[in-house]
DNA sequence: AGATAACGGAACGTAGCGTATCGTATTTAG
DNA sequence: CTAAATACGATACGCTACGTTCCGTTATCT
């Protein structure tokens, strides 16, 4: 885009610090953890951070991008891969991961709000698909795929629609506060998505 | 509690006006619909309305439960309480009708909004629990008493987790608009369920 | 050496919230 | 009929936080 030539190393003056956006990040994710992010203001980063409010909106355009930025590594890390040999057992412990990610950690506190903003925050909402939804069904869907290559459940079956149905209530139940993220809810929840999906029920036929 | 004698008709000075009332719930349900909740203003209703802030002030404390209490009602009233026969086809049409007025009606779009305020506003949370969340579980439940009853699924069944695995994975879609509400996703996850519920899965040998 | 751009700091305009204060209108109690 | 109580519309106010713009300074590239 900016160079014709070799997009190497031709920028021109002063670079960015990648020390300023280390501080902006680490002060970012202290107050989300401290605080939330609704009461986390732009202003009160930069103050902590030691930098000025310039150098935070030279790098990101809303509250909730940074945030997101803040929010994403450790989210992600603490995102299992397992391969315990059956699809049940997989499911349970990426969703057990999930539960304690949301429920106990600093980082998973500001997942409620962080959807919540990206309800009226475009460009959070693109950012939030891209880099949190997106990556993690693609790591989820290896499990289901696994399952159908050990011919648990049925080649055919829906993934995107077994994903929705494993995530789906645990987001439901963290969002709403109606009933508490159990572990009893955790099984039962599995359960049936495994008994189900094993009848062929998440099959194009339906 | 103000008044030790009668309670019927003791209030001393000039009665609030229901016209009032409804001039500022009628306003805000059309800006609701028109602009969304966040672009909704207590001044913009105020003026649409033709009445003070004042007036709005003194009935309700805070933009969401406003937003609510214009939401509601057209929202419940959608809410059917189909009897086809068997667990499947209720379920279908009850996810059907969810579906259609979230995605369709201008009252429905209002529902990603009213569940991301309620993330940040601990009344309008208590509200929308006791007012949207309670009154359709109860609802819902019902249907799934009745498939018990009919001996389609074991009457130790965890109905609750059964009604997440129902709304939880529509809600998610809706939120993070990641795939579409299809008809087909609502076959799908209405067939797993089902499937999944007959089992005995639901149960609390898990 | 000179151009370029990031840096921290400060000031600014804007928006919308929620509160307070007015004079007026309406109702009940006595 | 009078007085007290409360709601009414209107307006002004203080507050917070956003996002922008300017400044003089600093660091890097050509």
């Amino acid at each position: 885009m900016t160079a014709p030539t070799i997009p190497g190393n031709m920028k021109r003056g002063r670079p960015r610090s990648e020390q300023v956006e280390r501080a902006i990040l680490r002060a970012a994710a202290d107050l989300l953890a401290e605080r939330g992010l609704a009461a986390m203001t732009i202003e009160d980063v930069a103050a902590l951070a030691g930098v000025g409010k310039t150098s935070i909106y030279r790098r990101w355009s809303t509250k909730g991008t940074l945030a997101l930025d803040a929010f994403l590594v450790d989210f992600l890390a603490a995102q299992p891969l397992p391969d315990t040999g059956s699809l049940e057992g997989d499911l349970i412990v990426m969703l057990r991961a999930w539960v304690r990610t949301a429920r106990e950690t600093p980082t998973g506190r500001a997942l409620t709000e962080l959807v919540a903003q990206a309800q009226s925050d475009p460009e959070l909402a693109i950012a939030w698909s891209e880099r949190v939804v997106g990556p993690t069904r693609a790591q989820h869907r290896k499990v289901f795929e696994r399952a159908i290559a050990r011919g648990e459940i049925p080649a055919a079956s829906d993934v995107d629609v077994l994903m929705d149905l494993l995530f789906g209530p645990a987001y439901h139940r963290l969002l709403h506060k109606h009933l508490p993220l159990s572990d009893r809810f955790i099984r039962r929840v599995v359960a049936v998505i495994v008994a189900g999906a094993k009848t062929g029920a998440a099959a194009p036929a339906s």
